[in-house]
DNA sequence: AAAAAAT
């Protein structure tokens, strides 16, 4: 066993010698082995503990297949050599995207829609609704992972607005079958707001299709289980806790033609406690009536833990990643502005940021606290300024409405708690301030990968987009140095005393 | 601390 290990490991070491990738994947590889033990399934009752623990019984096999053994790992060193030329095609940052392959199955890049087999309904939407032309990078690689046999699980790592919500929604839509009457894809989000969101691309794009889908986060979702009746809607969609009562206290979603389950902000929904319980149980109630069901996990990130945490879960799965090095989004320009105190930082985002952010196309200011999302909001417009929040604490109508009249334009800065700071995907916004730096719970230690989501609401699809963090005091400003390095990216610091310096800098950006 | 959603 340990003879095993070790050769899988040499092995590794020479594929990814041979794929030039970055040398600190070893650091994180140390990491995963270390950490994953510690994140426990509530063993007794669940199929996907029982498919875990079978997993882990072939564990001598697949850990050896996974790793890099010639058996079943198809490491693509081709793709890094024939990157440059790829590129060409497939009009793309200069991405080095990182593929496993758990199979033998080879995939070939989808270079246009036509390559994937879809419907000739599914493909009017993509052109004619969604304008799209031909796929994007990440879509390039996955959807053919995706959509052809053995319909492998998948765990794929992204950028932020690089058009995953794309590979997951027609991925769903690519495989159910739309004259059958029953659900067959499921998709799980962490937000109330990202599921409707992702409701509206699917219904758009499924527009020729006939194809309907039901949302735990509908119009009616207050209507009783019972009042609802079985869904035979081919796409579900929703967040977790009501998704989890559909399939078992109200039995109104059914499973046994389940063919596809995906996991929108993948990391979040597998690693956080509260999301974590839910999503297993989910999981194993679909293995046990549809066994080969195929799950996908989409996130523009995945920490060392979590990623090794998602490979257990998801057993046998392509991987398709993006370095992290790369992720840093290098189009969203970072600035560090430290203010005097607590109550400094109130003056200069009121007195600096805000006649700036009401000149720029939209805003989202981030905040730790519902209290403070609703104290900025109201101390704002005492002071004459347009702006709305949102926090979970509002009812689900009034988060509807400011989402509405922020989708629309009708207002312009949005001042919010983490609820969107995932994957919220709003074109026009190019400017994210971060009131507080995020924090991982119970430490004092950034959270990189929240950060990451954060400042991704704006430069969504390769737009230009800016960021301030507003620090005040040394927690803040040691937390900011963190993230610095994490990234190993310096940022400039506005001096807030500095009348011009905001609009300067923003105009480096390229805002305004 | 916040997130979903239930109690």
């Amino acid at each position: 066993m340990a003879a095993t290990e070790e050769s899988a490991a040499a092995l590794l070491q020479d594929v990814m010698a041979s794929m030039k990738v970055r040398p600190d994947d070893d650091e994180d590889e140390e990491e995963v082995t270390k950490e994953w033990g510690s994140v426990e399934v509530d063993a007794e009752e669940t199929d996907a503990a029982v498919k875990k623990v079978q997993e882990k019984e072939a564990g001598g096999v697949k850990e050896e297949v996974d790793d890099g053994d010639g058996g079943g790992t198809v490491d693509l060193p081709e793709m890094a050599l024939k990157s440059e030329k790829l590129n060409e095609e497939v009009e793309s940052p200069d991405t080095e995207i990182k593929k496993v392959l758990a199979t033998d199955t080879p995939y070939t890049s989808a270079k246009s829609f036509e390559d994937l087999n879809l419907t000739e309904p599914l493909l009017k939407g993509l052109y004619t609704e969604m304008k799209f032309e031909r796929p994007s990078r990440i879509q390039a690689e996955t959807l053919p992972m995706i959509l052809s046999p053995p319909y492998a699980n998948l765990i794929a790592q992204a950028h932020n607005g690089s058009g995953k919500t794309t590979c997951f929604v027609l991925g769903m839509l690519g495989r159910v079958d739309a004259n059958l009457n029953a659900p067959q894809a499921l998709c799980v989000c962490p937000t109330r707001e990202l599921a409707i969101q992702n409701e509206e691309v699917l219904l758009k794009m499924a527009k020729y299709t006939g194809i309907t889908c039901a949302c735990t986060a509908g119009a009616d979702d207050r209507v009783s289980a019972s009042r609802r009746g079985k869904i035979t809607d081919q796409v579900v969609i929703g967040t977790p806790g009501t998704l989890k009562r559909w399939m078992s206290k109200d039995r109104i979603l059914d499973a046994r033609r389940m063919k596809i389950l995906v996991f929108d902000e993948a990391d979040h929904m597998l690693a956080t406690e509260g999301f974590q319980d839910d999503s297993m149980r989910i999981m194993s109630m679909i293995a046990r009536q549809s066994p080969n069901y195929q799950i996908l996990l989409f996130s523009a990130t995945f920490s060392e833990r979590v990623k090794a945490f998602a490979r257990n879960s998801v057993p046998r799965a392509n991987e398709v990643f993006v370095p992290k090095e790369d992720l840093s989004l290098d189009v969203i320009k970072q600035y560090r502005v430290r203010c005097p105190s607590s109550q400094g930082r109130l003056d200069v985002l009121r007195n600096n940021i805000f006649p700036l952010a009401e000149k720029l196309g939209q805003s989202i200011i981030f905040v730790r606290t519902r209290e403070n999302a609703s104290f900025l909001h109201t101390s704002l417009q005492q002071d004459g300024h347009r702006c709305t929040s949102i926090q979970g604490g509002m009812s689900h109508e009034e988060r509807d409405r400011v989402i509405r009249e922020y989708r629309s334009g009708e207002t312009k800065i949005l001042i919010s708690t983490d609820v969107l700071a995932r994957g919220f995907d709003q074109a026009q916004v190019t400017l994210v301030v971060n009131y507080d730096i995020p924090v991982k719970m119970g430490t004092w230690e950034p959270d990189y990968e929240l950060y990451l989501h954060r400042i991704g609401r704006s430069g969504r699809f390769g737009r230009k987009g800016a960021a301030f963090n507003l620090v005040c005091d040394r927690k803040g400003e040691e937390m900011l140095n963190k993230i610095e390095d994490h990234f190993d990216r310096r940022m400039d610091e506005v001096k807030y005393d500095d009348e011009d310096a905001f609009e300067r800098v923003l105009k480096e950006a390229g805002l305004a």
